[in-house]
RNA sequence: GGGCUUGUAGCUCAGUUGGUUAGAGCACUGUGCUGAUAACGCAGGGGUCACAGGUUCGAAUCCUGUCAAGCCCA
């Protein structure tokens, strides 16, 4: 019937026959063709680059990713799943670097720009074999033969399509950004060669006196870490909100009014003796009129004024900063607001140009004295020190960095800042925060994407200039670039820089046209995959329209600046839509320490090493479990055993167990009817709001709760289910019952196992392999191809799941009174009497008795009763409920209750009265529902109680009592022995017993009761032959040797 | 420096619109149960709910600030 099961699970082997199966079946597929025609679930997959090892974090996002198109496709929808592969940037032209041994830009000019992205181009996959396999083996089912690549003409075709619609619109502009750069080297750095750099450096700290225009003896006092950024000022920055002063000052000997912070008054002037003449907001300097330092270069629009900027800090300086828009990021932006001058005094060698006649030539640093000597001589030096402070310099040449205005090229999303802001809001983002949090908040702070990039491996931008006039056109096509420069361009390499040697006659001039020689970001070729996967517009219109926009996509947190960003931006300038719908934002791994996991800590934790041993599902299934999907998290192989014990054997020992008995018992049908026994109700019953909660779960996107419930509820089905209905499957009288017992055991199981198919889909489908389809021909071949639970609502019973819930934790209690009593469970009791909270809960006792008697081993099960016996009370006012009626006069109420007599309080209350409180002066009429009544058994029992629960033992012995508790000994020896000698369950025995008189009266009273337990046919008080298995032992004062032999 | 997030037992995490005794699993100790179990039940030890103020009759929960960690930006 099924095939039988080792309880002994060998998960790894397990895993690798699925995975067989899978491979043999081609069920990935399958699970796509057989939707053929369905409605489509779409799903994007943001591209990895495969020039590096995978990673934990990318088993983390591969499960992540993998989940919701399995459900999907178990809901009927048509999932396709495209692979992607990104393959330009920066990360790769370093390795290619490191692996040429150069440090700069130029060794690659000089080794040539064709040989080297050739290079580049190989390197991207060095690793995409280790991608595969992991890929295949942790069961992301992604289709990677038809996986698109962003390096491919067609990709970047479809790139510069884009960028043709945006140049069109208006959305692609040049401009000037400030970028870390190296004068030496000629060459910007990139943020992470910066942060390689830093290294303590002193450099000047000088406050320069700025006159004003109009009061010629007041001065803006400006603080300024770069004296030769000074003849490019052309503007000081205040902060509006913070209080400024004008003070008096003994300049040797002339009175004269500066202007700064008022906080920084002490710092600045040192004690030394000023005059505050007025105090104000730094508002009312805005626009305020100065002298200009320098006038070395024209200035074509309004400049030298004071404007406002909320970065101004007052933690150093004078709270008045020195504004030269080609040298600083802050700078450059309030220039852009302001509509300043760029006066760009600098070489790209970092020497002043010609123009700043007494400095032309020198490098900028060393010029640094010169102009402070040249100030000092002017007068308008008010201090020159120096200072330490962290600064950048090149990691290759140990130059200092400038920040320096570079041309570069934008696209103009901040046009579209109320689209981006707007569509935003109709995305469901996992985790919510993001939406209005990280992410929103850096839509309503949009700047202008900075396209550009002066590098060689990536998208080149389809931007031409005319070297006469400077015309430029943008080229969306490969067949316009063939028709501008007049010959077929069809198989042209559309990288550098076979791209750059293309040119054709400026229509305006007749000058050439050439190439502008940058890269685009490799983001913009990321947020492009809807429209280029596809090599749309060109091709698969209908193929583009039927997957966009995705339904879900999902990475790391990071990608909210990079992968969200730029799909959104893309799609927003595009289209105006939306480009995803719902999106699970993941947060990093951590070491097991709450480290950062990298080569240098050497503390990486090798996705291999934990699927070797524990197997992918239960990686899997930890990383789904162990935190919310938002979370960084910690992360160590152990963590992942402890699915393997908690849940997988859990799970995989009720399976077991079923099986066996199953093909012992061969029960006839395994379709659900509506039981008749109680614990199968109430096991259906639960199964249903499992499957109702975890559909709901997965329909929002939320991981945790689509799997944290499946594992309480395999824990229920294992401790309370199947230990309270072992009986019913191996001993029972009623074939109606047994097969109801299979049945719903059965039904829990394939449920399970469809439950936890998108989330662990190894187990899922050996189990589904041998629960359905080794029983039913008919079924789908694989449980990725069946179809989802339906929620059966007419089985779920509210008040059957609180009853249990209560019967559990009454026989919990109930254990707990024996362990005080020292009663171990074999000894049977006379009674357990239990007090419960209120009628429902009574009633619930009331009808489930025979499962309490039989848990607890006693006699007889009943409520503690006042009018019967010897019964204290104790009442607790509940806050909850007092609290919320009656506000702070809930502690006089709460005084006065416990101060009066238990028993009349308790009396009143349970004859539902309500109860007479005077409190403060004033009387309140309190009702049972705001106290709580506990009754005590006073005397006789061995007692446990919690909250309004309590449990009490009778535990004097009788004779009869002790003799059943002797017979249930010597049963669980021969049982023990039954397996110490690896019988079968349903093996018959002999029996020879040799026992003291105790023990011996007693079993021979029980005699019925131990053949039918132990399956005995025979049974003699003789010495055991030298055939049979032996065990001699003593317990409660008795002896027994025993021995066994197989019938 | 700014934005977002996080801080609860040795570890991984829950903790409902604020309700007085802060929970679970793992690990540890003791004990019991078992012919599915690599298990399981019960009990015990283990907490300044990061810290400091505030609001409230009542704060892990709400507010303010501080500290620490992570990510992104500067």
């Amino acid at each position: 019937m099924f095939k039988s099961v080792n309880p002994k699970l060998d998960v790894p082997a397990m895993e690798d026959n699925v995975l067989k199966f899978w491979t043999e079946q081609e069920i990935f597929k399958k699970t796509v063709d057989q939707r053929q025609g369905k409605p489509d679930y779409v799903f994007y997959e943001g591209p990895p680059t495969a020039n590096g090892r995978p990673g934990v974090h990318h088993v983390l996002a591969r499960a992540f990713k993998d989940m919701f198109p399995r459900y999907k496709i178990m809901r009927g929808y048509h999932v396709s799943r495209r692979g992607g592969w990104d393959t330009h940037g920066l990360p790769v032209e370093i390795e290619v670097e490191k692996q040429l041994g150069f440090t700069n830009k130029q060794q690659i000019e000089e080794y040539g720009v064709d040989k080297f992205n050739e290079l580049c181009k190989k390197s991207v996959f060095n690793y995409i074999q280790e991608w595969e396999k992991l890929t295949d083996r942790i069961g992301f089912w992604v289709d990677l033969e038809t996986a698109y690549v962003t390096y491919t003409n067609d990709y970047i075709e479809s790139v510069w399509w884009i960028l043709k619609n945006f140049w069109e619109k208006d959305l692609l502009f040049k401009g000037y950004k400030i970028v870390p750069y190296c004068p030496r080297c000629g060459t910007p750095l990139s943020d992470h060669e910066v942060a390689l750099g830093y290294e303590d450096a002193e450099d000047p700290s000088v406050f320069v006196r700025f006159p004003l225009v109009d009061k010629p003896d007041t001065y803006l006092l400006v603080w300024t870490t770069t004296p030769w950024t000074l003849p490019s000022n052309v503007a000081v920055a205040a902060h509006p909100d913070v209080d400024y002063v004008t003070v008096e000052h003994d300049n040797n000997g002339v009175t004269e009014k500066l202007i700064l912070a008022k906080s920084l008054l002490e710092k600045v002037f040192r004690g030394e003796e000023v005059k505050v003449l007025d105090t104000y907001k730094g508002k009312k300097l805005d626009g305020l009129k100065y002298q200009p330092l320098y006038t070395f270069m024209p200035v074509d629009k309004p400049a030298y004024y004071v404007v406002m900027g909320d970065y101004v800090t007052t933690e150093d300086g004078t709270g008045l900063v020195h504004t030269a828009p080609a040298f600083g990021q802050e700078d450059m932006e309030t220039g852009k607001k302001y509509d300043l001058p760029v006066l760009l005094t600098v070489q790209p060698d970092g020497a002043f140009i010609p123009e700043i006649t007494p400095w032309r030539g020198i490098f900028v640093k060393e010029a640094d004295p010169l102009i402070i000597q040249e100030l000092e001589a002017r007068g308008l030096m008010f201090r020159s020190e120096r200072f330490t402070h962290t600064y950048p310099f090149c990691w290759r040449c140990k130059t200092p960095l400038l920040y320096y205005a570079r041309e570069s090229w934008y696209i103009r999303t901040s046009a579209k800042k109320d689209s981006l802001v707007g569509l935003n809001k109709t995305i469901h983002w996992v985790p919510d925060h993001i939406q209005n949090g990280r992410f929103g908040n850096w839509l309503e702070n949009n700047i202008d994407w900075s396209l550009s990039r002066e590098r060689y491996w990536g998208t080149p931008l389809p931007v031409w200039e005319c070297d006469g006039c400077h015309d430029r056109e943008c080229v969306g096509s490969v067949a316009e670039l063939s028709e501008k420069a007049g010959k077929d361009l069809t198989e042209l390499d559309l990288h550098r820089p076979h791209v750059d040697n293309i040119h054709w006659g400026c229509a305006k001039c007749g000058g050439q046209m050439t190439r502008v020689k940058d890269l685009i970001d490799v983001w913009f070729d990321s947020g492009s995959m809807p429209y280029a996967q596809w090599h749309y517009p060109f091709e698969n219109k209908d193929k583009f329209e039927a997957q966009y926009p995705a339904d879900y996509i999902c990475e790391a947190v990071d990608q909210t600046r990079g992968w969200f960003y730029s799909l959104h931006a893309i799609s927003t300038l595009l289209n105006d839509q939306v480009s995803f719908k719902n999106v699970i934002c993941l947060g990093h791994i951590q070491d097991e320490k709450g480290r950062k996991m990298s080569k240098s800590l050497g503390n990486i934790v090798q996705p291999w090493d934990v699927i070797n041993l524990h197997g992918a599902d239960a990686l899997r299934w930890y990383l789904y479990t162990a935190t919310p999907p938002g979370q960084e998290r910690r992360f160590s192989s152990d963590l992942v055993g402890e699915v393997i014990r908690n849940f997988t054997l859990t799970l995989w020992n009720v399976y077991s167990f079923f099986v066996t008995y199953a093909n012992l018992d061969k029960p006839q049908a395994l379709n659900i009817t509506a039981p008749a026994n109680d614990l199968d109700r109430w096991l259906l019953s639960e199964l249903n709001v499992l499957v109702r909660d975890v559909t709901k779960a997965y329909e929002e996107y939320d991981v945790t709760n689509a799997t944290r419930p499946v594992e309480k509820f395999v824990e229920t089905l294992s401790t309370w289910y199947v230990r309270r209905s072992r009986r019913r499957f191996w001993k029972n009288d009623s074939p109606a019952d047994k097969q109801s017992a299979y049945s719903t055991l059965y039904t829990a199981l394939v449920t399970v196992a469809k439950l936890i198919a998108p989330a662990m889909p190894f187990l899922a489908e050996e189990l589904y392999q041998n629960l359905v389809c080794s029983v039913d021909e008919g079924a789908p071949e694989s449980i990725h191809l069946a179809e989802w639970p339906v929620v059966m609502e007419e089985f779920i019973d509210e008040s059957l799941n609180r009853e249990m819930n209560l019967v559990m934790k009454l026989v919990s209690l109930g254990h707990s009174a024996r362990q005080k009593a020292n009663r171990k469970v074999r000894q049977p009791l006379a009674e357990a009497a239990f007090s419960v909270g209120n009628v429902f809960e009574r009633d619930a006792l009331l009808k489930n008795v025979e499962v309490v008697q039989d848990e607890l081993n006693v006699k007889q099960v009943r409520l503690l009763d006042a009018a019967t016996e010897a019964v204290s009370h104790t009442v607790k006012p509940l806050p909850k409920q007092l609290g919320q009626k009656y506000g702070n006069k809930f502690p006089v109420i709460q005084k006065a209750i416990l101060a009066m007599n238990a028993e009349e309080v308790a009396k009143a209350l349970l004859s539902g009265n309500p109860l007479e409180v005077k409190a403060g002066g004033e009387t309140f009429h309190i009702i049972s529902e705001e106290v709580e009544v506990k009754a005590m058994a006073k005397e006789g029992f061995a007692v446990a109680e919690d909250g309004a629960y309590v449990a009490a033992l009778v535990t004097t012995l009788t004779p009869e009592l002790v003799a059943e508790g002797l017979a249930r000994e010597f049963v669980r020896r021969v049982q023990d022995l039954r397996k110490t000698a690896n019988l079968d369950v349903a093996d018959r025995i002999e029996l020879f017993v040799e026992a003291s008189v105790g023990l011996k009266s007693a079993v021979e009273t029980h005699a019925d009761y131990i053949k039918a337990e132990t399956l005995t046919v025979k049974f003699s008080f003789a010495a055991a032959p030298a055939n049979a298995s032996v065990v001699e032992d003593a317990f409660e004062g008795e002896t027994l040797k025993v021995g066994l032999i197989k019938n």
